[in-house]
RNA sequence: GGAGAGAUGGCUGAGUGGCCGAAAGCGAUCGCCUGCUAAGCGAUUGUACGCCCUUUAAAGGUGUACCGCGGGUUCAAAUCCCGCUCUCUCCGCCA
Protein backbone atom coordinates (compact mmCIF):
# COMPACT_ATOMS: atom_id res chain seq x y z
CA UNK A 1 0.00 0.00 0.00
CA UNK A 2 1.23 3.12 -1.08
CA UNK A 3 0.95 6.05 1.39
CA UNK A 4 -1.48 8.37 0.85
CA UNK A 5 -0.27 11.40 1.82
CA UNK A 6 2.49 10.27 -0.79
CA UNK A 7 0.22 9.98 -3.49
CA UNK A 8 -1.51 12.88 -3.06
CA UNK A 9 1.42 15.43 -3.20
CA UNK A 10 3.56 13.15 -5.70
CA UNK A 11 0.55 12.34 -8.13
CA UNK A 12 2.05 12.84 -11.29
CA UNK A 13 5.54 10.49 -10.67
CA UNK A 14 3.31 7.86 -9.42
CA UNK A 15 1.06 7.76 -12.72
CA UNK A 16 4.22 7.91 -14.77
CA UNK A 17 5.26 4.99 -12.84
CA UNK A 18 2.62 2.95 -13.34
CA UNK A 19 2.40 3.84 -16.87
CA UNK A 20 5.62 2.29 -17.12
CA UNK A 21 4.20 -0.53 -15.23
CA UNK A 22 1.36 -1.29 -17.45
CA UNK A 23 -1.13 -0.37 -15.19
CA UNK A 24 -4.43 2.08 -15.66
CA UNK A 25 -4.99 3.18 -12.39
CA UNK A 26 -8.03 5.84 -11.74
CA UNK A 27 -6.04 8.21 -9.73
CA UNK A 28 -8.71 11.03 -10.69
CA UNK A 29 -11.47 8.84 -8.86
CA UNK A 30 -8.78 8.91 -5.77
CA UNK A 31 -8.32 12.57 -5.69
CA UNK A 32 -12.07 13.14 -4.92
CA UNK A 33 -12.72 9.70 -2.73
CA UNK A 34 -9.25 12.09 -1.06
CA UNK A 35 -10.63 15.25 -0.96
CA UNK A 36 -14.28 13.53 0.41
CA UNK A 37 -12.67 12.17 2.79
CA UNK A 38 -11.03 15.43 4.18
CA UNK A 39 -13.85 17.86 4.28
CA UNK A 40 -16.58 14.86 6.38
CA UNK A 41 -13.35 14.39 8.30
CA UNK A 42 -13.32 18.32 9.69
CA UNK A 43 -17.44 18.37 9.45
CA UNK A 44 -17.06 15.53 11.94
CA UNK A 45 -14.57 16.29 14.18
CA UNK A 46 -16.12 20.36 14.69
CA UNK A 47 -19.47 18.91 15.76
CA UNK A 48 -17.29 16.22 18.05
CA UNK A 49 -15.87 19.04 19.39
CA UNK A 50 -19.03 20.92 20.19
CA UNK A 51 -20.77 17.89 21.36
CA UNK A 52 -17.65 16.78 23.71
CA UNK A 53 -17.30 20.63 25.19
CA UNK A 54 -21.35 21.02 25.88
CA UNK A 55 -20.73 17.46 27.85
CA UNK A 56 -18.49 19.09 29.88
CA UNK A 57 -20.62 22.14 30.40
CA UNK A 58 -23.41 19.33 31.13
CA UNK A 59 -21.67 17.72 33.92
CA UNK A 60 -20.93 20.85 35.84
CA UNK A 61 -24.52 21.97 35.75
CA UNK A 62 -25.56 18.57 36.88
CA UNK A 63 -23.03 18.38 39.29
CA UNK A 64 -24.41 22.23 40.90
CA UNK A 65 -27.56 20.91 40.74
CA UNK A 66 -28.58 22.93 37.97
CA UNK A 67 -31.08 22.75 35.01
CA UNK A 68 -29.13 21.38 31.70
CA UNK A 69 -32.22 20.11 29.94
CA UNK A 70 -31.78 22.98 26.89
CA UNK A 71 -27.99 21.80 26.66
CA UNK A 72 -29.00 18.28 26.34
CA UNK A 73 -31.73 18.85 23.79
CA UNK A 74 -29.44 20.61 21.67
CA UNK A 75 -27.30 17.90 21.97
CA UNK A 76 -29.62 15.29 20.75
CA UNK A 77 -28.99 17.14 17.51
CA UNK A 78 -25.90 16.93 17.35
CA UNK A 79 -25.36 13.76 17.89
CA UNK A 80 -27.64 12.35 15.18
CA UNK A 81 -25.47 14.64 12.76
CA UNK A 82 -22.64 13.12 14.00
CA UNK A 83 -23.87 9.39 13.43
CA UNK A 84 -24.95 10.56 9.62
CA UNK A 85 -21.68 12.18 9.48
CA UNK A 86 -19.97 8.93 10.78
CA UNK A 87 -21.77 6.67 8.23
CA UNK A 88 -20.53 8.72 5.10
CA UNK A 89 -17.24 8.64 6.60
CA UNK A 90 -17.11 5.52 6.98
CA UNK A 91 -18.26 4.62 3.55
CA UNK A 92 -15.55 7.07 1.86
CA UNK A 93 -12.69 5.43 3.88
CA UNK A 94 -13.93 2.16 2.46
CA UNK A 95 -13.70 3.21 -1.27
CA UNK A 96 -10.37 5.19 -0.28
CA UNK A 97 -8.67 2.39 1.45
CA UNK A 98 -10.05 -0.39 -1.41
CA UNK A 99 -8.82 2.06 -4.01
CA UNK A 100 -5.14 2.01 -2.34
CA UNK A 101 -4.90 -1.68 -1.71
CA UNK A 102 -5.08 -2.54 -5.51
CA UNK A 103 -2.28 0.31 -6.22
CA UNK A 104 0.69 -1.73 -6.85
CA UNK A 105 3.76 -0.47 -5.48
CA UNK A 106 6.46 2.00 -7.22
CA UNK A 107 9.39 0.39 -8.42
CA UNK A 108 12.90 1.31 -7.65
CA UNK A 109 14.93 3.79 -10.50
CA UNK A 110 16.86 0.81 -11.13
CA UNK A 111 14.64 -1.62 -12.59
CA UNK A 112 14.18 -2.11 -16.32
CA UNK A 113 11.39 -1.14 -17.99
CA UNK A 114 9.92 -3.90 -20.34
CA UNK A 115 6.85 -5.72 -21.88
CA UNK A 116 7.79 -8.87 -20.90
CA UNK A 117 9.56 -11.46 -18.71
CA UNK A 118 11.86 -11.03 -22.55
CA UNK A 119 12.96 -7.64 -21.29
CA UNK A 120 14.14 -9.46 -17.74
CA UNK A 121 18.16 -8.07 -17.41
CA UNK A 122 20.49 -10.88 -16.98
CA UNK A 123 22.70 -9.36 -14.26
CA UNK A 124 25.04 -12.80 -13.76
CA UNK A 125 25.76 -16.62 -14.97
CA UNK A 126 27.54 -18.79 -12.64
CA UNK A 127 28.33 -22.34 -13.48
CA UNK A 128 29.35 -24.70 -16.64
CA UNK A 129 26.19 -26.38 -17.95
CA UNK A 130 27.09 -30.26 -17.74
CA UNK A 131 27.46 -31.93 -21.12
CA UNK A 132 26.09 -35.36 -21.42
CA UNK A 133 26.88 -37.73 -24.48
CA UNK A 134 23.62 -38.55 -24.67
CA UNK A 135 19.97 -36.99 -24.80
CA UNK A 136 19.40 -35.60 -21.20
CA UNK A 137 15.88 -36.42 -19.90
CA UNK A 138 13.55 -34.39 -17.91
CA UNK A 139 12.98 -34.93 -14.11
CA UNK A 140 9.61 -36.64 -14.58
CA UNK A 141 11.09 -39.04 -16.41
CA UNK A 142 13.83 -39.77 -14.69
CA UNK A 143 11.87 -39.88 -11.24
CA UNK A 144 9.50 -42.22 -12.74
CA UNK A 145 11.73 -44.39 -14.18
CA UNK A 146 13.60 -44.45 -10.71
CA UNK A 147 10.50 -45.00 -9.14
CA UNK A 148 10.83 -41.92 -6.59
CA UNK A 149 7.89 -39.31 -8.47
CA UNK A 150 4.59 -41.02 -8.93
CA UNK A 151 2.47 -38.36 -10.23
CA UNK A 152 -0.62 -40.75 -11.25
CA UNK A 153 -1.10 -41.79 -7.44
CA UNK A 154 -0.38 -38.25 -6.45
CA UNK A 155 -3.60 -37.40 -8.91
CA UNK A 156 -5.38 -40.39 -7.33
CA UNK A 157 -5.07 -39.46 -3.69
CA UNK A 158 -6.25 -35.38 -4.43
CA UNK A 159 -5.47 -34.36 -8.20
CA UNK A 160 -3.85 -32.78 -10.96
CA UNK A 161 -0.82 -31.07 -9.65
CA UNK A 162 -0.19 -32.96 -6.27
CA UNK A 163 2.73 -35.50 -6.43
CA UNK A 164 3.35 -38.69 -3.74
CA UNK A 165 7.36 -39.03 -3.60
CA UNK A 166 9.00 -42.50 -2.54
CA UNK A 167 11.83 -43.87 -1.29
CA UNK A 168 15.13 -41.86 -2.33
CA UNK A 169 12.90 -39.26 -4.01
CA UNK A 170 11.30 -38.44 -0.40
CA UNK A 171 14.63 -38.64 0.90
CA UNK A 172 15.91 -36.22 -1.13
CA UNK A 173 13.62 -33.55 -0.47
CA UNK A 174 13.81 -33.76 3.05
CA UNK A 175 17.81 -33.56 2.71
CA UNK A 176 17.68 -30.37 0.19
CA UNK A 177 15.44 -28.50 2.99
CA UNK A 178 17.57 -29.06 5.63
CA UNK A 179 20.52 -28.53 4.28
CA UNK A 180 19.36 -25.28 2.77
CA UNK A 181 17.89 -24.35 6.54
CA UNK A 182 21.55 -25.40 8.06
CA UNK A 183 23.06 -23.36 5.82
CA UNK A 184 20.89 -20.02 6.32
CA UNK A 185 20.77 -20.45 9.95
CA UNK A 186 24.99 -21.44 10.34
CA UNK A 187 26.46 -19.49 7.48
CA UNK A 188 24.30 -16.59 6.61
CA UNK A 189 22.88 -15.19 10.25
CA UNK A 190 19.21 -16.22 9.73
CA UNK A 191 16.80 -17.42 12.76
CA UNK A 192 14.74 -20.32 11.78
CA UNK A 193 11.33 -20.36 12.53
CA UNK A 194 8.69 -22.47 12.42
CA UNK A 195 4.64 -21.16 11.50
CA UNK A 196 1.18 -21.86 11.15
CA UNK A 197 0.63 -23.12 7.14
CA UNK A 198 -3.01 -21.45 7.72
CA UNK A 199 -3.65 -17.59 8.10
CA UNK A 200 -6.43 -15.09 8.84
CA UNK A 201 -7.09 -12.56 6.38
CA UNK A 202 -5.12 -9.84 7.83
CA UNK A 203 -2.21 -11.67 7.63
CA UNK A 204 -2.87 -12.07 3.82
CA UNK A 205 -3.73 -8.28 3.28
CA UNK A 206 -0.51 -7.44 5.20
CA UNK A 207 1.65 -8.82 2.67
CA UNK A 208 -0.73 -8.32 -0.46
CA UNK A 209 -2.64 -11.31 -1.43
CA UNK A 210 -5.70 -10.03 -0.25
CA UNK A 211 -7.61 -8.66 -1.22
CA UNK A 212 -6.27 -8.35 -4.99
CA UNK A 213 -5.51 -11.98 -5.57
CA UNK A 214 -7.86 -13.74 -3.43
CA UNK A 215 -8.52 -16.53 -6.58
CA UNK A 216 -4.70 -17.74 -6.16
CA UNK A 217 -5.45 -19.06 -2.47
CA UNK A 218 -7.12 -21.99 -0.95
CA UNK A 219 -9.78 -21.07 1.46
CA UNK A 220 -11.16 -22.83 4.66
CA UNK A 221 -14.27 -23.82 4.26
CA UNK A 222 -16.35 -22.07 6.67
CA UNK A 223 -13.72 -19.93 8.16
CA UNK A 224 -11.93 -17.14 7.85
CA UNK A 225 -8.49 -19.30 7.08
CA UNK A 226 -6.42 -19.24 4.03
CA UNK A 227 -3.34 -21.90 3.57
CA UNK A 228 0.03 -19.82 2.68
CA UNK A 229 1.01 -19.39 -0.87
CA UNK A 230 4.34 -19.12 1.04
CA UNK A 231 6.11 -18.50 4.47
CA UNK A 232 6.37 -15.01 3.51
CA UNK A 233 3.25 -14.75 4.64
CA UNK A 234 3.03 -15.75 8.46
CA UNK A 235 7.19 -14.99 8.91
CA UNK A 236 5.88 -11.41 7.47
CA UNK A 237 3.35 -11.24 9.73
CA UNK A 238 5.47 -11.56 12.50
CA UNK A 239 5.81 -8.01 13.63
CA UNK A 240 2.04 -6.91 12.06
CA UNK A 241 1.45 -4.19 14.39
CA UNK A 242 4.28 -3.65 16.30
CA UNK A 243 7.08 -1.31 16.74
CA UNK A 244 10.51 -2.63 16.46
CA UNK A 245 13.82 -1.03 18.48
CA UNK A 246 15.94 -0.07 16.48
CA UNK A 247 18.97 -1.83 17.82
CA UNK A 248 17.05 -4.99 16.79
CA UNK A 249 17.43 -4.31 12.93
CA UNK A 250 18.06 -5.96 10.60
CA UNK A 251 16.15 -9.22 11.59
CA UNK A 252 16.94 -12.34 9.14
CA UNK A 253 14.32 -14.85 9.61
CA UNK A 254 14.14 -18.30 7.47
CA UNK A 255 11.59 -20.77 7.68
CA UNK A 256 10.48 -23.99 5.72
CA UNK A 257 6.91 -24.17 4.95
CA UNK A 258 4.79 -26.27 2.14
CA UNK A 259 3.08 -23.84 -0.01
CA UNK A 260 -0.73 -23.71 -1.66
CA UNK A 261 -1.21 -22.45 -4.59
CA UNK A 262 -4.83 -22.52 -6.62
CA UNK A 263 -2.48 -21.80 -9.86
CA UNK A 264 -5.89 -20.12 -11.18
CA UNK A 265 -5.05 -19.21 -14.97
CA UNK A 266 -2.14 -21.65 -15.66
CA UNK A 267 -3.94 -24.32 -17.19
CA UNK A 268 -1.87 -25.82 -19.47
CA UNK A 269 1.18 -24.54 -18.24
CA UNK A 270 4.27 -26.94 -16.89
CA UNK A 271 1.34 -29.73 -16.62
CA UNK A 272 3.86 -32.58 -16.21
CA UNK A 273 6.44 -32.57 -13.41
CA UNK A 274 7.22 -31.00 -9.89
CA UNK A 275 7.14 -27.83 -11.78
CA UNK A 276 4.07 -25.78 -10.78
CA UNK A 277 2.19 -27.69 -8.32
CA UNK A 278 -0.81 -27.29 -5.69
CA UNK A 279 1.24 -28.12 -2.71
CA UNK A 280 4.98 -27.66 -3.05
CA UNK A 281 8.27 -27.11 -0.32
CA UNK A 282 10.22 -24.11 0.17
CA UNK A 283 12.07 -22.75 2.50
CA UNK A 284 11.78 -18.77 2.39
CA UNK A 285 14.52 -15.93 3.54
CA UNK A 286 12.59 -13.21 5.32
CA UNK A 287 14.71 -9.71 6.61
CA UNK A 288 13.11 -6.66 8.34
CA UNK A 289 15.45 -3.67 7.46
CA UNK A 290 16.23 -0.47 8.17
CA UNK A 291 14.71 1.99 5.00
CA UNK A 292 18.44 3.29 4.01
CA UNK A 293 20.01 -0.41 4.65
CA UNK A 294 17.33 -2.23 2.24
CA UNK A 295 19.37 -2.59 -1.07
CA UNK A 296 21.94 -3.37 0.26
CA UNK A 297 20.18 -6.49 2.32
CA UNK A 298 18.29 -7.13 -1.51
CA UNK A 299 21.74 -7.85 -2.83
CA UNK A 300 22.87 -10.10 0.21
CA UNK A 301 19.91 -12.41 0.42
CA UNK A 302 20.19 -12.76 -3.40
CA UNK A 303 23.48 -13.72 -2.73
CA UNK A 304 22.74 -16.04 0.04
CA UNK A 305 19.79 -17.84 -2.20
CA UNK A 306 22.83 -18.29 -5.28
CA UNK A 307 25.06 -20.26 -2.46
CA UNK A 308 22.86 -22.78 -1.99
CA UNK A 309 23.05 -23.49 -6.04
CA UNK A 310 26.89 -23.02 -5.46
CA UNK A 311 27.09 -25.71 -2.99
CA UNK A 312 24.91 -28.04 -5.03
CA UNK A 313 27.11 -27.17 -8.06
CA UNK A 314 23.89 -26.23 -10.37
CA UNK A 315 24.79 -23.12 -12.69
CA UNK A 316 22.43 -20.65 -12.70
CA UNK A 317 21.80 -16.69 -13.86
CA UNK A 318 20.43 -14.52 -11.68
CA UNK A 319 18.13 -11.59 -13.66
CA UNK A 320 16.83 -8.45 -12.42
CA UNK A 321 13.14 -8.59 -13.32
CA UNK A 322 11.54 -5.76 -15.45
CA UNK A 323 8.71 -3.80 -14.92
CA UNK A 324 6.05 -5.84 -16.58
CA UNK A 325 7.33 -8.61 -15.19
CA UNK A 326 7.49 -7.59 -11.53
CA UNK A 327 5.12 -8.41 -8.58
CA UNK A 328 2.48 -6.38 -6.88
CA UNK A 329 4.02 -5.46 -3.79
CA UNK A 330 7.52 -5.67 -5.00
CA UNK A 331 9.83 -2.58 -5.71
CA UNK A 332 12.36 -5.08 -6.92
CA UNK A 333 12.91 -8.21 -7.73
CA UNK A 334 15.89 -10.59 -8.80
CA UNK A 335 15.08 -13.76 -10.27
CA UNK A 336 17.74 -16.68 -9.47
CA UNK A 337 17.00 -19.07 -12.27
CA UNK A 338 18.52 -22.81 -12.37
CA UNK A 339 19.77 -24.56 -15.41
CA UNK A 340 17.85 -27.56 -16.15
CA UNK A 341 19.62 -29.59 -18.83
CA UNK A 342 16.29 -32.15 -19.32
CA UNK A 343 14.09 -28.66 -20.59
CA UNK A 344 17.25 -26.86 -22.08
CA UNK A 345 16.48 -23.90 -20.18
CA UNK A 346 17.07 -21.71 -16.83
CA UNK A 347 13.77 -21.70 -14.72
CA UNK A 348 12.91 -19.88 -11.85
CA UNK A 349 14.08 -21.03 -8.22
CA UNK A 350 14.07 -17.64 -6.06
CA UNK A 351 12.66 -14.90 -6.30
CA UNK A 352 14.02 -11.82 -4.04
CA UNK A 353 12.45 -9.24 -3.49
CA UNK A 354 12.53 -5.59 -1.87
CA UNK A 355 9.42 -4.61 -0.56
CA UNK A 356 10.56 -1.06 0.92
CA UNK A 357 7.61 -0.06 2.75
CA UNK A 358 4.41 -1.10 0.85
CA UNK A 359 4.37 -4.59 3.12
CA UNK A 360 5.04 -2.28 6.15
CA UNK A 361 2.78 0.05 5.76
CA UNK A 362 -0.40 -2.35 5.33
CA UNK A 363 0.89 -4.94 7.97
CA UNK A 364 1.84 -2.01 10.35
CA UNK A 365 5.24 -2.41 10.97
CA UNK A 366 7.78 -0.26 12.40
CA UNK A 367 10.44 0.67 14.29
CA UNK A 368 11.51 3.52 16.27
CA UNK A 369 14.93 5.53 15.78
CA UNK A 370 16.91 6.05 18.44
CA UNK A 371 18.12 9.06 18.37
CA UNK A 372 15.03 11.28 17.43
CA UNK A 373 12.52 8.88 19.17
CA UNK A 374 10.63 9.02 16.13
CA UNK A 375 8.63 5.84 14.35
CA UNK A 376 9.04 5.30 10.75
CA UNK A 377 8.36 2.07 8.69
CA UNK A 378 10.29 -0.60 8.14
CA UNK A 379 11.66 -2.69 5.16
CA UNK A 380 10.65 -6.09 4.04
CA UNK A 381 12.79 -8.13 2.29
CA UNK A 382 12.11 -11.46 0.52
CA UNK A 383 13.38 -14.37 -1.45
CA UNK A 384 13.42 -18.07 -1.54
CA UNK A 385 16.40 -20.00 -0.16
CA UNK A 386 14.95 -22.06 -2.16
CA UNK A 387 12.01 -23.74 -3.77
CA UNK A 388 12.62 -27.12 -2.66
CA UNK A 389 10.99 -28.89 -5.45
CA UNK A 390 12.61 -26.94 -8.17
CA UNK A 391 15.72 -27.78 -6.71
CA UNK A 392 14.76 -31.74 -6.95
CA UNK A 393 14.41 -30.72 -10.58
CA UNK A 394 18.31 -29.37 -10.96
CA UNK A 395 19.73 -32.12 -8.90
CA UNK A 396 18.03 -35.03 -10.68
CA UNK A 397 18.32 -33.25 -14.41
CA UNK A 398 22.25 -31.91 -14.28
CA UNK A 399 23.22 -34.95 -12.17
CA UNK A 400 21.78 -37.56 -14.52
CA UNK A 401 23.56 -40.50 -15.77
CA UNK A 402 24.00 -41.95 -18.95
CA UNK A 403 22.53 -45.12 -17.35
CA UNK A 404 19.19 -43.55 -16.04
CA UNK A 405 21.01 -43.19 -12.26
CA UNK A 406 21.59 -39.66 -11.08
CA UNK A 407 24.62 -38.46 -8.45
CA UNK A 408 23.59 -37.12 -5.36
CA UNK A 409 25.60 -34.02 -4.98
CA UNK A 410 28.37 -34.18 -2.15
CA UNK A 411 26.91 -31.43 -0.45
CA UNK A 412 23.17 -33.51 0.20
CA UNK A 413 25.14 -36.63 0.94
CA UNK A 414 25.33 -36.43 4.77
CA UNK A 415 21.80 -35.57 5.01
CA UNK A 416 21.35 -39.01 2.45
CA UNK A 417 22.93 -41.06 5.12
CA UNK A 418 25.73 -41.13 2.62
CA UNK A 419 23.69 -42.19 -0.19
CA UNK A 420 26.23 -41.15 -3.46
CA UNK A 421 23.59 -42.06 -6.05
CA UNK A 422 20.07 -43.03 -6.88
CA UNK A 423 19.55 -46.20 -9.04
CA UNK A 424 16.54 -47.98 -10.11
C1' G B 1 -17.60 -29.81 23.03
C1' G B 2 -19.30 -28.11 28.49
C1' A B 3 -18.48 -24.65 32.93
C1' G B 4 -16.07 -20.39 34.86
C1' A B 5 -12.48 -16.08 34.94
C1' G B 6 -10.22 -12.37 32.26
C1' A B 7 -8.29 -8.68 28.08
C1' U B 8 -6.29 -1.09 30.25
C1' G B 9 -0.01 2.51 27.82
C1' G B 10 7.05 -0.61 26.76
C1' C B 11 5.81 -3.78 31.45
C1' U B 12 3.05 -4.43 36.36
C1' G B 13 -1.50 -2.60 37.76
C1' A B 14 -5.73 1.05 39.59
C1' G B 15 -10.03 2.78 37.65
C1' U B 16 -18.54 0.72 37.90
C1' G B 17 -21.14 7.13 33.65
C1' G B 18 -18.72 13.50 33.26
C1' C B 19 -12.96 16.11 36.98
C1' C B 20 -9.73 9.83 32.39
C1' G B 21 -5.32 9.46 27.10
C1' A B 22 -6.08 7.30 31.79
C1' A B 23 -3.53 6.87 39.19
C1' A B 24 0.69 4.46 41.18
C1' G B 25 4.99 1.61 40.46
C1' C B 26 8.77 -0.31 37.15
C1' G B 27 11.50 0.64 32.83
C1' A B 28 13.52 4.35 29.34
C1' U B 29 15.47 9.33 27.98
C1' C B 30 17.38 14.14 29.43
C1' G B 31 19.19 17.30 33.35
C1' C B 32 20.97 18.10 38.49
C1' C B 33 23.67 16.20 42.57
C1' U B 34 27.67 12.95 44.20
C1' G B 35 35.41 11.82 44.06
C1' C B 36 33.77 6.64 41.21
C1' U B 37 29.70 2.96 41.52
C1' A B 38 25.09 2.67 43.86
C1' A B 39 21.47 5.76 45.79
C1' G B 40 18.89 10.57 45.55
C1' C B 41 16.29 14.94 43.16
C1' G B 42 13.71 17.18 38.85
C1' A B 43 11.64 16.91 33.98
C1' U B 44 10.05 14.12 29.86
C1' U B 45 8.10 9.55 28.21
C1' G B 46 1.74 6.10 23.28
C1' U B 47 -0.27 5.79 18.23
C1' A B 48 -3.15 7.42 14.11
C1' C B 49 -5.75 10.93 11.24
C1' G B 50 -7.23 16.20 10.14
C1' C B 51 -6.48 21.51 10.35
C1' C B 52 -3.30 25.98 11.25
C1' C B 53 1.64 27.79 10.77
C1' U B 54 5.74 26.83 7.70
C1' U B 55 9.43 26.15 1.84
C1' U B 56 4.26 20.65 0.21
C1' A B 57 10.36 19.00 5.44
C1' A B 58 11.31 19.22 10.64
C1' A B 59 9.69 21.72 14.91
C1' G B 60 5.40 24.07 16.96
C1' G B 61 0.06 25.06 17.78
C1' U B 62 -4.83 22.96 17.65
C1' G B 63 -8.72 19.29 17.07
C1' U B 64 -10.56 14.22 16.71
C1' A B 65 -10.20 9.02 17.57
C1' C B 66 -8.15 4.86 20.14
C1' C B 67 -8.54 1.17 27.35
C1' G B 68 -9.19 -6.78 22.77
C1' C B 69 -12.76 -6.15 18.15
C1' G B 70 -17.76 -4.65 16.37
C1' G B 71 -22.54 -2.69 17.51
C1' G B 72 -26.12 -0.35 21.11
C1' U B 73 -27.97 2.93 25.31
C1' U B 74 -26.87 8.20 26.83
C1' C B 75 -26.26 15.22 26.31
C1' A B 76 -21.78 12.26 27.80
C1' A B 77 -18.91 5.32 27.86
C1' A B 78 -12.40 2.39 29.72
C1' U B 79 -16.88 2.24 32.95
C1' C B 80 -23.78 0.12 31.36
C1' C B 81 -26.10 -3.55 27.47
C1' C B 82 -25.53 -7.09 23.14
C1' G B 83 -22.45 -9.95 19.69
C1' C B 84 -17.56 -11.68 18.42
C1' U B 85 -12.26 -12.83 19.01
C1' C B 86 -8.37 -14.22 22.00
C1' U B 87 -6.08 -15.81 26.79
C1' C B 88 -6.27 -18.59 31.43
C1' U B 89 -8.51 -22.52 34.86
C1' C B 90 -11.50 -27.02 35.38
C1' C B 91 -14.16 -31.20 32.85
C1' G B 92 -14.60 -34.19 28.29
C1' C B 93 -12.11 -35.76 23.78
C1' C B 94 -7.53 -36.28 21.27
C1' A B 95 -1.79 -36.82 18.16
Amino acid sequence: MLDIKYLRQNLEAVRRKMNERGQNIEFDRFIGLDAKRRDILQAVETLRNERNSVSRQVGELKKKKEDASALIAKMGDVSAKIKEYDETLRVTEEELNAFVMIVPNVQHESVPQGGSSEDNAVVRTWGEKPSFCFAPKQHFELGESLNILDFGRGAKITGARFTLYRGAGAQLERAITNFMLDLHTANHGYTEVFTPFMVNAESMTGTGQLPKFKEDLFKIEGMDYYLIPTAEVPVTNIYRDEILEEDKLPVYLVAYSACFRAEAGSYGKDTRGLIRQHQFNKVEMVKFSKPEASYDELEKLTANAEEVLKRLGIPFRTVCLCTADLGFSSAKTYDVEAWMPGQDTYREISSCSNFEDFQARRAAIRFRRKDSGKVEFVHTLNGSGLAVGRTVVAVLENYQQADGSVIIPEALRPYMRGLERITP
